[in-house]
This record gives C-alpha cells, structure tokens and sequence, in this order.
DNA sequence: ATTCTTACA
DNA sequence: TGTAAGCA
C-alpha cells in the first residue's frame, strides 16, 4: 500500500502534455486511473502505459494502434506475438511514409515543370 | 491553487 | 487538443 501515484499534473508535467491530452486519452478508452473522489490517481502502470501511448504518437501511431500493441503485452511470456504484430505495424507505416514522399517528388517535379515554363515564357517576352 | 465536467473552436 | 466557464 506503498505504491506511488501519481496526480494529473505530475504525469503531464513529466511527459510534456497538458492534464487535457491525459483526460482525453482516458475518454478514448487508453487508460483507467484510480479515483479518490473526483480526482483521478495514477498507478506506476497507468504511468508506463501512457508512456507506451506518447512513444507510439511519436512513431506516428495512431492512438488505437498504440492500445493494440500495448493490450497484447503479457507478461509471463515471450511476447513473440505481440513483437512480429508492432513489426508489422511498423512497417506498414513505413510504406505508408514512403508513398507520400514519393507522391511529394512528383508534385515537387509538376512544381519545377510549371516554374520553368513560366520563366521561360518571361524571357521570351523580352 | 488544482481538478473536474461540459461544450465549443 | 486548446480554451473557457462554473463547480468543488
């Protein structure tokens, strides 16, 4: 009955969020603090999992995507599922991130083509 | 001073 | 998510 916890503002000041977004990812259904009253006490593993959910934002998951990885974390095992599962994840998002860029060189390229063609048609004017 | 809910940008 | 209102 030691266990530390933690108040909206601890964690929000720790990760660098507003007490909003730590609200908000509980309405979506990511986290499920304690409460004492109103107020909502947060368990060391309520800390990690938000912690799980901000990295995963930062890898550009979306937030049920991170909650997908992080429900299948067991404890007791390998986790061998719940790795090939976020390695997949991965790299879907990765070809996703390689298709908008390669979308972004050909409308970098349309860009070029058009700017040429205006310059061109003012150094023909004089 | 802080947190909470609700609602709107 | 930010911001703001009205409570406790």
């Amino acid at each position: 009955m030691t266990d530390k916890t933690y108040t909206i503002s601890d964690l929000a000041r720790e990760f660098g969020v507003t007490t909003r977004t730590i609200r908000f990812y509980e309405e979506k259904g990511l986290i499920h603090p304690r409460r004492e009253g109103q107020k909502r006490l947060y368990s060391a593993a309520d800390r990690v999992r938000i912690k799980l959910i901000l990295r995963g934002k930062r890898i550009g998951l979306s937030l049920q995507e991170s909650v997908e990885v992080i429900d299948m974390y067991d404890p007791e095992h390998n986790n061998r599922e719940q790795l090939h599962s976020l390695i997949n994840t991965v790299g879907e998002k990765r070809a996703r991130l390689l298709r908008q860029q390669r979308d972004i060189e050909e409308m970098l390229r349309g860009l070029d083509e058009v700017q040429q063609l205006c310059e061109q048609a003012l150094v023909d004017l004089a």
